[in-house]
DNA sequence: GGATCCATGTAATTAGTTACATGATTTA
DNA sequence: TAAATCATGTAACTAATTACATGGATCC
């Protein structure tokens, strides 16, 4: 269901072909949603038939058989509306945590492998942010400077605002693991001296 | 595909009927993941045609017709090397942030709400962790108790530290949460009085 | 005897993944 | 001209949700 908003809302700051769309939803890291190709093209036709979207085909004449889509009023309408009601959090699905507690019968080294991955993983997710973040403060992040050309001078510090409160939220929850992820290797270390 | 490997986890504790299970993975909020009855029942009897786990009408005489599923060792086997196997983290897909970055053409109140809600959503889940660390410090967390039972004493300090550190870890993100959305909310506080 | 909980199931649908497939355009 | 990138699609499958359905046991 989710999908449907996360493609209006990236519309709604401005049009995107398909391909555009997946690359942004599936490449890129500092994105809130995932998707690959194969779900987005045909969900863009789906919205299309709904009224929400509508497409043309890309100005680079023929051979290019790229389409752009764009929100219509409809779904700016459909969107917004969404945007206000509360959200339903997601189940909690955690594998991490799972394999984490049934761990207790292998080795320490499994153990402190997990841990370390875990350590790196965020600490990758932390450059990106941590450079995402720059680029929000200095005016140079590409979807930010899209946005803030298509709305009201007097809506800009709200835009950047939430784009920065998001990021800083995002690079709280890394900082956040990776000192857990620390935590934990050094009470490990402990757990393994006793040996 | 987890889910499987959640159930075999469980079951790697004690044998449990679909309707326990169901029960842990759908009420409980202090599980690690989430999954609804009618997803459950037809994995169990799946993973019994593939040997995982074997299971037995409850000792309860006729009438009642529970099944009490348990670990096979070809099960135990195959928990065990996914559980060595790096974890292959989940896509992001983060309904909230989503409704974050689009927000800012709404009315300052609904930005609020959604912070509040954020705020309350996690400072109930802190409730139910920190009580959750509490009783396996006490040593009175039933899947502890029942854990430490059946494996050697040894283990018992890594199984107990395993689930301690995974619940420090949940609540060190709720924490995180909660100070986020403190700090957005004052944020906000300052948005509303330029206006 | 009615409500609540225990216990298990199916059917229909939506969401998401993985793999295969095709062809145009651009760059080296 | 070969490789990389742009661009869009389908098919098969797995995972998860939602709703419907049934009946026994227990409690009041």
């Amino acid at each position: 269901m989710s999908l449907k908003f996360a493609l209006l809302g990236f519309l709604s700051t401005e049009a995107a072909s398909g391909f555009d769309l997946a690359r942004e939803f599936g490449e890129s890291v500092g994105w809130f949603w995932f998707s690959s190709h194969s779900q987005i093209y045909p969900e863009l036709r789906r919205l299309e038939t709904e009224g929400l979207v509508a497409s043309t085909p890309s100005p680079g004449g023929p051979g290019k058989q790229k389409r752009i889509y764009r929100l219509t009023e409809q779904g700016e309408t459909e969107l917004q509306s969404w945007l206000e009601q509360p959200t339903e959090y997601a189940p909690i699905r955690d594998v991490e945590r799972v394999k984490l507690v049934f761990l207790d019968q292998a080795p320490v080294e499994v153990i402190r492998r997990h841990l370390e991955d875990h350590k790196k993983h965020y600490e990758d997710l932390l450059a990106v942010y941590t450079q995402q973040l720059r680029e929000l403060h200095r005016g140079v992040f590409p979807r930010l400077v899209k946005r803030l050309a298509t709305r009201p001078r007097n809506s800009h510090e709200m835009i950047t605002g939430l784009k920065v409160l998001a990021m800083q939220g995002n690079i709280a929850r890394v900082r956040t693991e990776i000192h857990w992820a620390e935590d934990a290797l050094s009470w490990l270390e402990g757990m393994e001296d006793q040996t």
